[in-house]
DNA sequence: CACGAAGTGGGGAAAAGTGGGGAGAATGAG
DNA sequence: CTCATTCTCCCCACTTTTCCCCACTTCGTG
């Protein structure tokens, strides 16, 4: 389970040292690609082995494939240095605008990497957001169960 | 599994460069030949295998005639050089337009090789046509389920 | 305050990618 | 059949990138 929030420096090569308390769960065949809203993910195996059901083949739809294209292409296998740190590639900071400073953030089966902006504004909420929010999400369970 | 995106060059010769980490897994008998969108795709012996459900005979469908036709007609099997390089026919750089620069991309169980154009078209995505795309293949697939 | 663990920065060897020359096979014309 | 031209493929040399290693700083803990 990945737990609370870390801001860590992205030097010049790219690379970006990732907790120890996350570094120590992650066991190799980890992988990074793109998230939803701007960021990036990292899968431990177990969790990316259930984004592997999407294959090409001369019968996969239009949408899939791209949608195919877009994550599998982005991705990569997390390879730690000594120091247990991994190398974001261009795309990757171009996609999530990192430069010299992330966001990383452990969120229950997967981990997290933002910028500076958009953590701001996606991950820290005054108390009356947060509380719509849990709202939001019960109203939407109710009506899913029916 | 064949993850990340690659720019290399094409030389006036037509040879490419396959990045090292999918050089290292793509055994004798790989296949490449067109694929959807406008692209090249290189196909390991067993994700080749798989496509050869599709033959000709007597009882085979119009369009099947034709896929297979454009498909099988259109493939060679790759041939490295000392450099790790294969070369392009004519044909195939006419078909995916390709001249002087080409985007590899691993799309999990096969390699796609792009033009600049295309591969902006199709695989780049901002974060919100990215996370947008997600969310309709996910809806989509919740429908079939049920 | 002292010690150890975690994070940060940079230099250098090794690997990967790029470009071109030239030998030998294939093709086509005389 | 011979010769010339083209094309393929093999080899060598150069450039760029990656990644491995070492050293310093910072933070937290006893």
């Amino acid at each position: 389970m990945f737990l609370g929030t870390y801001r860590h420096a992205v030097d010049t090569k790219g690379r970006v040292a990732i907790p120890a308390r996350f570094r120590e769960q992650l066991p190799s065949g980890t992988i990074i690609s793109k998230g939803a809203e701007g960021c990036l993910q990292v899968y431990p195996p177990q969790e990316w082995g259930m984004e592997q059901g999407l294959r090409l083949g001369s019968t996969t739809p239009a949408e899939e494939r791209r949608l195919a294209r877009m994550m599998f292409g982005a991705a990569r296998e997390c390879e730690f240095d000594a120091q247990g740190r991994i190398v974001l590639s261009a795309d990757q900071r171009q996609y999530a605008a990192i430069s010299t400073v992330a966001w990383i953030v452990g969120v229950n089966n997967l981990i997290e990497i933002w910028n500076d902006d958009n953590w701001r504004h996606i991950g820290e909420a005054t108390p009356e957001e947060y509380t719509r929010i849990q709202d939001q999400v019960a109203e939407r369970r109710r009506a899913q169960s029916t």
